[in-house]
RNA sequence: GGGCCCGUAGCUCAGCGGUAGAGCAGCGGACUUUUAAUCCGAUGGUCGCGGGUUCGAUCCCCGCCGGGCCCCCCA
């Protein structure tokens, strides 16, 4: 890192002399990065022993406490922390040398029996002490921590060293995935892995982003979602798959959004919109259960109740709720007014009906449904990919999952009437050439594959990072993700 | 893309026209039961970058870079 060592700061000085550490350790025939400490014990294991047991652990010095001849330090390892003492008539006068060349953030391991202090801590007697890892920067402030948003997304490794909590979020992230993933086995769902690059991206209202495969000469997209390949597998004959698998969109960086998430998708052929209302909601009563041991979660000032049943709210309704009758408007024209006057000049003239309902339910409406429900009964302008509902023109077999007013959770009867499917990607395509860029490609290859027929098929989609960040408490998504997007530093 | 705010030591923060400050960490010293240990001492800066105004700019103005929050938007 050349850049760093031209700079002619305090961290130069205090690098140089912890370099300057190593070199005295190695004199002193200290391996400063030796292999192995070979066995070791957990400290939240060790803190659960008897006085006067004897532990070896190992971990990062946290706090150092040093007063002549007795050292007070905090060892962390992943699992807890636990308050050590050296002292020089126990370790031996020349092994105390040693802990002079010590600081905080450097890894060692200690063994010796564990006693109690008169203030009451819990603390090893050191009797053997070994440097594990030294360190040559300085952590961040012991009492304020890192609190810079900027270092803590770039350096994620400093945030979790100064805020272990953090770490958990990863934790839960595994179970989590875990569940989902049992929950889908045990109903006989198939794992599936499909392709990250394609020729069309499909199967979401997004942008992609490209990139270039040299032996063919041409780009390719990285997929926006999943769907149109597992359709292809239920073409051809598949009954029940599922993916968790990376997406990408080249959209905006937000408190609810990520360039590259954890799409979770499966599609289960035979099964109607009745039936995927009912796996949905024991889908996510179980997963939410096993991961977090309850139903009801704290979401800032809310608590969400995931109980089953939940209740079930008509798209259609909810306009009528705020004096707007779909009905009434039946063309992107008729529609225009009214969405000016809800929405401004975002509402523009040129855009699809589809998306001027979109734009007033997202402003309107959704803020609004913060407990767990089902929506339903979607305009199939904002759906070309899911089946009409023969009951109602105009509106599509779907359902999305709300919670904290955000949308967690989207599914429907899919379309395979292969003709309507064409036609609605033939729209998709002339709001792309009247400026929408988020509207749908056309996609042969998919068109064919459906003429060859699919069975009747719910599907569902569901972003790993956006439930978690709100089944977590995070105030932004960025939380639930260890190395979100962050513009590279300028040289 | 629009509005508001931020960028000073490795970290946490003061200062806001007149020689750049503190705490933590680090360095030297004292101290064998401390808990953000304490005490003494010395050290540490291209005040994000570039222009402008001014006798003089970390401070005021303009531009740029990076970041945050709120709109907007894709889950």
């Amino acid at each position: 890192m050349a850049d760093e060592e031209q700079s002619p700061s305090r961290l130069a000085e205090v690098r140089a002399a912890r370099i300057e550490k190593v070199a005295r350790l190695r004199e002193l025939g200290v391996d400063p990065y030796p292999s192995t400490f070979g066995e070791r014990q957990e400290i939240a294991w060790a803190r659960e022993q008897p006085e006067e047991s004897g532990v070896r652990i190992a971990g990062r010095l946290v706090l150092w406490r040093r007063h002549g001849g007795s050292t007070f330090a905090n060892l962390r390892d992943q699992s807890g922390q636990i308050q050590i003492q050296l002292r020089k008539d126990v370790v031996g006068e020349g092994k105390y040398e040693l802990v002079k060349l010590l600081e905080v953030g450097d890894f060692i391991g200690v063994s010796g029996p564990l006693f109690t202090t008169r203030t009451g801590e819990l603390t090893v007697k050191v009797e053997e002490f070994s440097v594990l890892t030294k360190t040559l920067r300085p952590l961040p402030e012991k009492w304020h921590g890192l609190t810079d948003p900027e270092t803590r997304v770039r350096k994620r490794h400093l945030a979790y060293i100064a805020d272990p909590e953090e770490m958990r979020n990863v934790a839960t992230r595994a179970t989590f995935i875990r569940s989902i993933r049992s929950f889908l086995e045990e109903r006989d769902f198939i794992e599936v892995a499909t392709p990250v690059l394609e020729s069309i991206p499909g199967g979401a209202d997004a942008e992609p982003f490209t990139t270039h495969h040299n032996a063919l000469g041409r780009d390719f997209y990285l997929r926006i979602s999943l769907e149109l390949p597992h359709k292809r597998l239920i073409v051809g004959g598949f009954e029940r798959v599922y993916e968790v698998g990376r997406v990408f969109r080249n959209e905006g960086i937000g408190r609810e959004h990520l360039q590259d998430y954890d799409l979770l998708e499966f599609y289960w052929a035979y099964a109607d919109l009745d039936a995927l209302k009912q796996l949905v909601q024991q889908f996510y009563a179980s997963v939410i259960e096993s991961t977090f041991g309850s139903l009801k979660l704290t979401y800032g000032d809310d608590v969400l109740d995931f109980t089953p049943p939940w209740p079930e709210l008509d798209y259609f309704e909810l306009f009528r709720g705020i004096g707007i009758d779909l009905d009434a408007h039946p063309t992107a024209e008729a529609l225009l007014p009214v969405a000016r006057e809800r929405v401004g000049d975002e509402a523009k003239p040129g855009l699809g009906r589809g998306r001027l309902i979109d734009m007033i339910y997202k402003r309107e409406i959704r803020p609004t449904l913060i407990q767990p429900q089902l929506l339903t009964g979607h305009p199939v302008d904002i759906s070309p990919l899911a089946k009409r509902d023969p009951q109602h023109e105009g509106r599509v077999q779907r359902i999305q999952v709300l919670m904290a007013g955000s949308e967690v959770g989207n599914g429907f009867a899919e379309l395979n009437d292969p003709l309507d499917q064409r036609a609605r990607f033939e729209e998709q395509q002339r709001l792309r050439e009247a400026g929408d860029r988020e509207a749908q490609m056309l996609d042969e290859e998919f068109l064919e594959a459906l003429e060859y027929g699919m069975p009747p098929t719910a599907g569902f989609g569901v972003s790993i990072e956006r439930w978690l960040m709100y089944l977590t408490n995070s105030p932004t998504i960025r939380d639930v993700v260890a190395f979100p997007l962050v513009r590279p530093p300028s040289d």
